[in-house]
DNA sequence: TATTTTGCTTAACAATTTCGTAATGTTATT
DNA sequence: AATAACATTACGAAATTGTTAAGCAAAATA
């Protein structure tokens, strides 16, 4: 079943365990799938695409500590939460895991309120990030990365690609003053030559569809983004 | 026998299985129903009306993917739960129905008290999606992860599959930008490769079905679903 | 089984938007 | 005032998407 709950892949490689939690995810409206090994659990990440990962950390041929660095290289499941369950007397692994970029541990034996609490304090922190984590705040002035929009006191914006990369660069850092240099490998990336007025032009027009002066222009250095 | 526990339709190939496993549930109270092919299901499955279909997924001649679609269509099997058997090696297959509507999947070999606890969670879960209903709703707009279908203003609106699942990507979450290549993979899987317009003709049959504007283009990016 | 219908993909072309440049005007600094 | 750096404008090429039709495979129907 689809569901708005939330998509969680369960691995590990005791089969009774799986389908414990398997059955405790299913009643509580989750959207499951289950793998039994580090591999399965790669290709099935790839094409069930998770939210969240319950991943064994102790486990034959590739342990999870393995398995969670191969994940963590997929673009895709980069706000993926992965938690690791373990055995309580890993406690090595245990700090190993955090470290590697696990969000969080669940010591075995799992009860399941534990579990399904753990799990909705995870998945509500991934809405809140999704939503609200990419984007920027600046009083009245709001990009949001996950919308690809700007907005202006509510009014939305709509920017062109290379408007928006230039724009959101200039933000993420206000105050900072840009090197034209820095812009262009940035924006343009190493190997794309433009000329020097080209900047300028996409300035021009962020400055002219905002409405507001947020860029200001550093004389033979660069630009910086400032508000008020 | 008329029974308050449930009716469950039983369809698989081998005649050993469905008898094992009508066996088991007649003993345990359930109203039964058996099919030994997908086509057979479909038409048992109209007139006995059953409240959960446990469903093979390798079948001769039609699998249990293409018959959980046509079941799906049917209005009256609406809230019914579909449960997959699988043999635990089809792993895709596994995602494939799960993707399609499938509620859950039991893996061969079926132990009774498993399968018997399984179904037990299934049919409390039923009363609980008949009241909730099992769509996403955008004002007029409804879309149906059920029955593969979306409604605007009552009137319903019939998709193709990759149409549906396009739309349901984007309406997942509203207003975010999916990239093209996030779509390709969400959407088509890693393994296929299709070209780039492929995307685009089927963005233009939804819009041209739904009527109104609600997929965006990000030129340069990809599309997003917004209402209004 | 034969026939019709539907769904998916592609290719070709049209429409649109974006981007970069050149030409020219403006501003700040000396 | 002279000069260098930036601003503005308009235009065309390039990139991207929209649209249509057609071919093929799969599914539905008779």
């Amino acid at each position: 079943m689809e569901s708005n709950f939330g998509k969680i892949l369960v691995v590990d490689d005791e089969q009774d365990i799986v389908e414990f939690i398997n059955y405790n995810l299913k009643q509580a409206g989750y959207e499951t799938a289950t793998a039994y090994n580090g591999d399965e659990a790669i290709r099935k990440a790839e094409v069930f695409n998770p939210d969240l990962i319950l991943l064994d950390i102790m486990m034959p041929e590739k342990d999870g500590l393995q398995t969670i660095q191969q994940l963590r290289r997929n673009p895709n499941l980069d706000n993926t939460i992965i938690i690791f369950l373990t055995a309580l007397s890993d406690e090595k692994s245990e700090i190993e895991g955090l470290k590697l970029g696990a969000d969080d541990y669940i010591a075995k034996p799992i009860k399941p309120e534990l579990l399904l609490a753990r799990l909705r304090t995870a998945m509500r922190r991934l809405k809140k990030d999704e939503e609200q984590g990419n984007k920027i705040v600046f009083g009245d002035l709001e990009i949001n990365k996950y919308k690809f929009t700007v907005s202006y006191k509510g009014e939305e914006i709509i920017l062109a690609k290379k408007e928006f990369e230039l724009l959101n660069l200039l933000a993420s850092k206000p105050g900072r003053v840009f090197l034209r240099n820095e812009i262009l490998q940035k924006v343009w990336g190493t190997e794309v030559i433009v000329g020097d007025r080209t900047i300028d032009v996409h300035i021009r027009k962020i400055r002219q569809k905002l409405g507001i002066d947020v860029i200001t222009t550093v004389k033979g250095v660069g630009y910086k983004f400032e508000m008020e």
